[in-house]
DNA sequence: CAAGTTTTTTACCATTTGGTAAAGTTACGA
DNA sequence: TCGTAACTTTACCAAATGGTAAAAAACTTG
C-alpha cells in the first residue's frame, strides 16, 4: 500500500521467488518463530538486508506464501463437479489431494504449522475464502447423498477425514518412514488404501 | 545423571509438574523455538532462573514433556488384546484416540508438532520404542484379516488412517471451529461419523 | 555513455533470549 | 530451636535476532 504499486522488474519477480521458495522449506519444519532472517538468506544465497528490500518483514513473507498457498491448497476442493458421478468425484478429489500430498509436502507442514498454532494469521482467510467453499460443497455432497448416489453421513466430517487421511503423509512423514522403512512403494500402497477405503465408506 | 538422583522433595514433584503443565500448553501452541523461558515463567507464576533451577535447560523442560507422553500415548495401542472381538477391539482403539483428543489436545499438539518439524528430539524413541510396538499390532491385525474376523487391508495404513482422523480433531480444532461452528455436539458427531467410517471399511 | 534508478553489500543497533552468579529466604530434620 | 540444605529472587551477561542506514555496485534508459 505504500508503494506506488509499479509494475515489478525482473529480477524483483525472480528474487521474490527465490525467497519464498527458501522461506517456504523452512517455516514448513522449523515454524515461523523457528526460522531466523539468517537461515532464510543462507538458503536463498542473498543477505540479510536483501530479504528485507524485497519484503518489508519476516511476517510479510509468511503472509505472503499463506496467502499464496490458500488459493493452490482449495482449487481442488472447488473443481468438485456437481453434474459428475458422485463417487468418481470424491475420489478424484481424494486422489488429487494425495497427488499434492506427495508433490508438495512444504506446503501442507506450512499449513499444518500454521492450523496447530490456532491460525494466527490466517484465520480471517479461513472464514472469508474456505469457509463459503466448504459450505458450498457440503451442500453438493448432500444433494448426492439424499439422490442415494452415495451413502449418507455428515458431509462435513468425511471432508474433515479425506483432509486427515491425505495430508497425515505429508505432515507425519518422519514417523511413517520410521515405520514403513524402505518402502519404496510406500506411495502406491498409500494411494490404494486410501481409495480403497472411501470407496467402501463411500458406497451405499 | 549429574545429580546424585536423591529421592526428589514434595516441592520439586509439585513444582516441576507446574512447569511441564505450563510448558505443555506454549510448546503445543507455539513450538519449542516459539516458546521463551520467559512465558513458561510468567505461565506458572516462577522466575526463569527458579526453571532452570529445575531443568537443566528450556531443552530438558521439553524432552521431559516428549517422553512423559510417550508412554500415554502409546498405552492405547498396546491395549489392544489379540483373543478379543477384532471389530471391537479396533473401534475401542478408536474410540480412546477420539476421547483422548477431545481430553488431551495440548499433547497430540505438542506431538504433531514435533513430527512435523522431522521428529527431531523424538526420533530413536520411535525407533526403539513406538517400531516395535507397531509392528506387534500389525501383525494381531493381520491376524485377525487372515482369519476372516476383518476384511483384508494394509494394516499399517489402516493404523496411519485412524492416527490420522482421530488426531485431526485435535491438531486442527482452529480450523473445525471455523467451519463447524456452534455445533456444541461437534464431539458427538465426530464420534458418530468415525464410528460409522471405520466399522464399514472393517467389516469383510 | 552518462544520469538516474534499482539492487546489493557492509557496518551497525536495540531488543530479546537462554542462561549464570550470588545473595536472600524458607523449609525441615536433629 | 538451631543449622543446614533446599529453594527463590535480583542483577546481570553474551549471543542471537529482526531490522536500519548508507555507501557501493549494477543495471536501465534517454
Amino acid at each position: 500500500m505504500s508503494t506506488p504499486a509499479r509494475k515489478p522488474s525482473r529480477i524483483q519477480t525472480e528474487n521474490r521467488q527465490r525467497i519464498r521458495d527458501a522461506a517456504l522449506g523452512l517455516f514448513a519444519t522449523h515454524g515461523f518463530r523457528g526460522t531466523t532472517l539468517d537461515q532464510i538468506a543462507d538458503a536463498c544465497g542473498m543477505h540479510k538486508p536483501n530479504l528485507i528490500y524485497y519484503y518489508d518483514s519476516k511476517e510479510a513473507i509468511h503472509i505472503d506464501l499463506l496467502n499464496t498457498l490458500m488459493e493452490e491448497w482449495l482449487s481442488p476442493l472447488g473443481a468438485m463437479n456437481p453434474d459428475g458421478d458422485p463417487l468418481e468425484e470424491i475420489l478424484d478429489y481424494i486422489r488429487r489431494k494425495m497427488e499434492m500430498s506427495r508433490l508438495y509436502p512444504r506446503e501442507s507442514r506450512l499449513f499444518a504449522n500454521e492450523i496447530v498454532q490456532g491460525a494466527p494469521r490466517m484465520l480471517p482467510h479461513l472464514e472469508s475464502t474456505l469457509k463459503p467453499l466448504f459450505d458450498k460443497q457440503c451442500g453438493i455432497i448432500t444433494r448426492w447423498m439424499k439422490d442415494g448416489k452415495i451413502a449418507e453421513m455428515h458431509p462435513a466430517h468425511l471432508i474433515f477425514s479425506i483432509w486427515a487421511v491425505t495430508q497425515h503423509y505429508a505432515d507425519f512423514e518422519a514417523q511413517i518412514a520410521v515405520l514403513l522403512p524402505g518402502d519404496d512403494k510406500r506411495a502406491r500402497g498409500a494411494d490404494q488404501f486410501v481409495e480403497m477405503m472411501f470407496r467402501k465408506v463411500l458406497t451405499p
